[in-house]
DNA sequence: CGACCGATCGTCT
DNA sequence: GACGATCGGTCGA
């Protein structure tokens, strides 16, 4: 059920609803492509922050500082930070500019450039680790903080969708990893899931 | 398996 | 000065 991978433009990403769009991200490819190396993998895990009324998401209450300038940057927009210090977390903006709306891609089945990846995360094998959890996937796709503010239009970091679609009964949803700080809104369930996939992060290897 | 802990540093108060 | 949208290891049951 595959048809040949076609980049996803503006209107995917300029909907209102970014827990929807975080659904719809499960089973797209991310791509990056530096230097002519091509890396890419399907998306198995995504999270959504829903801007200004979201405790967990870097701009609740309107709250803008340099770090997180760019989750105002409309749909498209790629946003990564820093996290605990040592971790790259790759984002994706959507709805309009001004509006921080934003999907945390936390999973990835690998998929091409596997080699690089063992390269970059200086792992000796290919194990579920590799693309498992936001930071590795960061770090095994060659993204990092000088990305941020970039868009997924270029031909450096995008999302493909070759047509393939998950059923209903494959996709899990739970609440949202780390965030319990965020009180009440931490139970949300803006965390979706491809059920049974090993690059699934959390428990269980 | 679950609970805990150390690493590590940019960002915000 | 404190605290993370994490990770991988250890320890105990």
């Amino acid at each position: 059920m595959s048809v040949s991978p076609k980049k996803l433009d503006h209107s995917f990403y300029n909907r209102k609803n970014v827990v929807q769009i975080a659904k719809e991200l499960l089973g797209k490819i991310l791509v990056t492509q530096f230097d002519s190396v091509r890396s890419s993998g399907r998306i198995v895990e995504t999270e959504a922050y829903n801007g200004v009324e979201d405790r967990a998401c870097h701009a609740f209450g309107g709250r803008r500082t340099a770090r997180s300038e760019h989750l105002y940057g409309g749909a498209g927009t790629v946003y990564i930070y820093i996290c605990y210090g040592m971790h790259h977390l790759f984002n994706v903006i959507t709805n309009e500019k001004d509006i921080p709306h934003a999907v945390l891609i936390r999973a990835l089945e690998p998929m091409e450039g596997i080699g690089y990846m063992l390269k970059r995360t200086r792992k000796p094998l290919a194990d579920y680790t590799l693309t498992k959890g936001p930071g590795n996937l960061a770090l095994a796709m060659g993204m990092s903080k000088m990305h941020t503010g970039g868009d997924l239009f270029s031909e450096e970091i995008f999302i493909e969708d070759d047509g393939l679609r998950y059923k209903k009964d494959q996709i899990v949803i739970t609440k949202r990893i780390g965030v319990e700080s965020a009180r009440e809104d931490a139970e949300l369930p803006y965390r979706f899931i491809v059920k049974g996939n090993p690059y699934v992060s959390g428990k269980k290897s």
